[in-house]
DNA sequence: ACAAAATCAAACATGCAAGTCCGACTTATA
DNA sequence: TATAAGTCGGACTTGCATGTTTGATTTTGT
């Protein structure tokens, strides 16, 4: 029957209840540094879980110059932390790409929008990874959902248009488009690629492999 | 001062010591069960982790069909099991890999190792993964050095006859291989794309990528 | 069939990470 | 400047994975 303080707080804090939904955290009535120490603690998960992918909880706190139980007093669970950070990450990312116009010709869309996604790609892999770890496969689709349909969206466009070539389905388009760069942003982290050089490179693998080519090779 | 009746045990079986070098498990008095066993194990870790990235040694021992303790008698620690499983596993794709001719047409040659290569990747991923956990970074480059070096030999032949584009670098091209084929296998393992289509979508991708055009996009 | 080799189940020790609770301390805000 | 809100360090419980040990039991090779 003491146990009252700690549930409080956080019931204060996190204003969180019910569903996982999009947002709906009305940051109501939260005292200022309170507010900061949130950021703070969000921004410690991303780039302890970059660091360390099994990143314990500690290590986030202490990555974001916070005491643990001052996490813990903004999220309940570790799930809700990692959720928490993914969804931070791919909204700050949303912030900048849907700014990028998708219109004009397809091939110079697909290269604004790659040129930059590439580093969004970079920061959110890693904590990604985690939340593939401890969130249901369908809550991760969830909070994809806008970015790839974008994505999608305009590569659709692209072969409706002819820019791209209509033998392969988007889908597997798209997983190049994917895995390309995340090779990339893997590669910048090891020092075996200048981020300067990234987008270049990744355009140079994924145009040409879109573009139907007249000579096309795999006629054998 | 009674504990040498495990240790003893151990001994006999695992006739490995010193340093983690190549090979050097002359296998010179098992007998027969222990062999068999041993190889279930590494079976079982193969396809435990497959399932699961994190499994622990109970669940691989379980997937194996054996005592925890029996697998902890043919491998001391986890780092050395996983050790033993990835070792395994890409022996077994050198066996058939190494068999496969690189003469002729680069593009040729190409196709036919990525051919080849596709299913093994697919199914040394997980493994691989759960040994950058726990293994140097050298030793996981030793394991990979023959096969790596006999893709990069042949991208370094084909651009040099001019059958690939030489405006990139091998490591990228090696690199674009790498992530193009990983992506192939995990479409393949959700069930979004054909094991029998897989070689065509990774070939329709990568010889275009990797032929260079005379009407090149990057001109801007 | 007999001794050595290997297996098994169960119990044990250890360590680490998650999550909880407490009491004292600091900071924001009215 | 009070009071509520938030933070901090530390101690604690619980659960799980690693690795060890023991002794009984089965399998193999000869």
């Amino acid at each position: 029957m003491a146990t009252k303080k700690a549930a409080a707080t956080r019931e204060r804090l996190s204003s969180r209840t019910g569903s996982p939904g999009t947002g709906s955290r009305g940051a109501a009535n939260q005292r200022a540094d309170a507010l900061r120490n949130r950021a703070k603690i969000l921004a410690g998960a991303v780039t302890a879980i970059r660091k360390n992918p099994d990143a314990s909880v500690a290590d986030i706190a202490a990555e974001a110059g916070v005491g643990r139980q001052t996490l813990y007093g903004h999220f309940r669970t570790r799930p809700e932390l990692i959720d928490a950070a993914l969804l931070e990450s791919l909204e700050r990312a949303e912030d900048v790409l849907s700014e990028i116009s998708l219109d004009g010709d397809a091939r110079d869309a697909f290269q604004r929008l790659v040129a930059s996604s590439w580093v969004f790609v970079d920061q959110s892999r890693a904590v990604l990874a985690a939340a593939q770890k401890e969130l249901s496969p369908g809550r991760i689709r969830e909070l994809h959902e806008k970015a790839e349909a974008r994505m999608r969206g305009l590569l659709e466009r692209g072969q409706a248009e002819g820019a791209f070539r209509s033998d392969l389905p988007v889908s597997w388009l798209l997983t190049t488009t994917h895995v390309v760069l995340n090779g990339a942003a893997e590669e910048v982290r090891t020092g075996k690629l200048d981020p300067d050089d990234a987008p270049w490179f990744i355009d140079a693998i994924l145009l040409p492999a879109f573009t139907h080519d007249a000579h096309s090779e795999q006629g054998r």
